[in-house]
DNA sequence: TGTACATCAGTGAACGCGCGTTCACTGATGTAC
DNA sequence: TGTACATCAGTGAACGCGCGTTCACTGATGTAC
């Protein structure tokens, strides 16, 4: 009961692949999600539409191929970043898991768009659900590991985790709608170390 | 050097564009920003198309219009709602502000959708820098006296009015990513009285 | 309050562009000997 | 390593739909007397 044929993947089809997913991004980036059309991928990556439909079945397609792969992708530089922060200072390990998420302006954008076009569609609500565990599954041991170090210990991890989501969302947006300024960013560590103090109690005293 | 001639705007008019306005979010939330049509919004209304163009320039200019309008109309039910809460404890007072700000799933796709749109246009993040600034005028002085009958103050209000903004805005996605679930929305108010806690201190001493 | 007239607001047909989608084709790639 | 052949991947022209936009028109609304 197999859906499709097990078809052989060749060079020349993985390189046509990837540049279309490349220009996808900079595509959905720059025009929106819904007005982004099959011409301007193809014109972007540099190959005629029939070329498109040889290896997409729809935008939408193209579309959720691109977003997962550039978000592992990233979940990898997180891991890597992560892992290379073992021995500093919580605010240094801080510093440098931010960095490695860097506040991108293109990817925000059609992430936020994404978020918006998953909310309508049960599947792709799974889909995003699934990317958040695992973006929590990679950061929560490191965190919680480095607040042990500190004599710290997090009674509900999952609450920590969800808390940790939603302020990098929500200080995502006021970081980039004022480009350039220093502010949104220092807030934004801020109220990131509020929060792993908050979720975290000192080990040797129960706090109530 | 008017720019338009100043029209009369006729009863009839006014409820036209109310028509077009209302059947704006509903197109817009149910098919995406990008992907609505100047057709279904006129459908929905219960008009021809040249009824749009005789009220509107484009769908970006409905859009906005239709966008700032309803902000307007939830910033005013946010005001009569904390006015009503005043004597309540901040427990209850949060619970009563959450509720007068009900996250809506039509209007949050909209706002994401908008926000993402408006990073593209230096025009469109003033409007959203500028509704964000009214939102916190309204909500911070509320939330600073709650807090000081309590007695605790707030040392940089402008922190607190931003981290408020951010949890608000990153925990509204989870709470849609799960309709229905009830542990978001009680991780939600839990990390907001977190914020409201670690942005105050108690006014007899001053916390380092 | 009623009538006559002027202006305004929405109608609906018409036009044409842009785009999605298909498909016969040809040049590129890979395989067998 | 070289040649012959088969298959595959991308080309580009063609088609037609859906939609944005315009505009002459008519019925609705408002005003003056």
């Amino acid at each position: 009961m197999s859906t499709t044929a097990p078809r052989r993947v060749t060079a020349r089809r993985a390189r046509t692949r990837r540049r279309m997913l490349d220009a996808a991004l900079q595509v959905f980036a720059e025009e929106g999600f819904g007005r982004s059309t099959v011409e301007q991928v193809c014109e972007r990556a540099g190959f005629t539409r029939g070329a498109f439909y040889s290896n997409f079945a729809s935008l939408d397609e193209l579309f959720l191929a691109m977003w997962e792969e550039r978000s592992e992708r990233m979940l990898e530089d997180l891991r890597e970043a992560l892992a290379e922060v073992t021995a500093a200072s919580p605010d240094q390990a801080l510093r440098a898991a931010l960095g490695a998420i860097p506040v991108d302006d293109a990817w925000y954008r059609v992430t936020a768009e994404f978020t918006a076009h998953a909310l309508r569609n049960p599947s792709l609500r799974r889909v995003m659900a699934a990317r958040e565990q695992a973006v929590l599954d990679t950061v929560l041991p490191v965190v919680v590991a480095t607040l042990a170090r500190l004599g710290r210990r997090v009674p509900e991890v999952t609450a920590l985790g969800r808390a940790l989501v939603a302020v990098h969302d929500g200080t995502a947006v006021q970081v980039l709608l004022e480009p350039g300024a220093e502010e949104p960013r220092r807030r934004r560590e801020e109220l990131f170390l509020t929060v792993l103090n908050a979720y975290s109690t000192p080990i040797a005293e129960e706090a109530p």
